[in-house]
DNA sequence: ATTCTTATTGACAATCATTATCAGTAAGGC
DNA sequence: GCCTTACTGATAATGATTGTCAATAAGAAT
């Protein structure tokens, strides 16, 4: 087996500290910029490389927006789902304990072994739904 | 209102054909690929405009694969969920009245309005759980 | 602290799905 | 058959993500 001991990098700390700041699920991209700003220079590649460690080690979420682009959040405690307000991008976590028990059931009722789902709700948040004032 | 009359063109209905000949969900790529094994010139482009067509229309059902890859299936009934085998794609389409409910009561609970729902749920299903005879 | 190994980085090229452009083609109403 | 214009095909453009590879720096050992 390879296992290649990881090191704590500023790079890959910046960028988890930047997720931690973000509210809601945000893209490599967007990260990105924001490490930029705030003068690191951290390479967009290694952002990517830094989100998807965070990913497989289960210290961030991550899902894909509605044009397919990933989106990461920060994220250290076990599986949940999430409501989105699909205006500010703003994050609720949701417990869904039924939700999971019935897409089991469903899988292994069907046959289907080894189930995992995908459900994400979507809205626009109190704030979000005030009128745009001019 | 710009209301631009559709028309019925060989391209679209080959791509409703295709489409609606296919197992599961297939990509716009593998459509393209399909029809040109079928002899059909349509262009990968018009492929991608009247898969577009379609599902705006209701004919046609979309989601995106673990890859970020856009992923379409026949679809002419109302609104419904999908259990689909990781391994060879093949579709089961569930009936998730009480989830949808719940989905809506968790949003609106939540202060958000005009809510939506992406669910799937994945696994692995019958004939692909065999062991692969080498 | 210095040395050494190698995981990690940065810069940039390469992929790949999807979309935009635009001149030519062909539905469908007349 | 004629005319308007939606639709198509070919191809360039876009944009997010990944691969490459020499240079750098964590962290263990000295």
């Amino acid at each position: 087996m390879s296992e290649t001991v990881k090191r704590n990098t500023k790079q890959k700390s910046a960028v988890r500290h930047a997720l931690s700041e973000a509210v809601g699920f945000v893209s490599a991209q967007q990260l990105f910029l924001v490490l930029k700003n705030h003068g690191s220079s951290t390479s967009l590649a290694t952002v990517y490389r830094a989100l998807n460690d965070l990913v497989s080690s289960g210290e961030a979420d991550s899902l894909q927006s509605a044009d397919g682009e990933y989106l990461f959040r920060n994220c250290g405690k076990g599986h949940h789902h999430h409501l989105i307000c699909r205006e500010c991008g703003q994050t609720v976590e949701i417990e869904a304990e039924k939700v999971e028990s019935w897409a089991d059931q469903v899988a292994t009722s069907h046959g289907f072994a080894s189930p995992t789902h995908t459900i994400d709700i979507f809205g626009t948040c109190g704030p979000c739904q005030k009128p745009v004032a001019t």
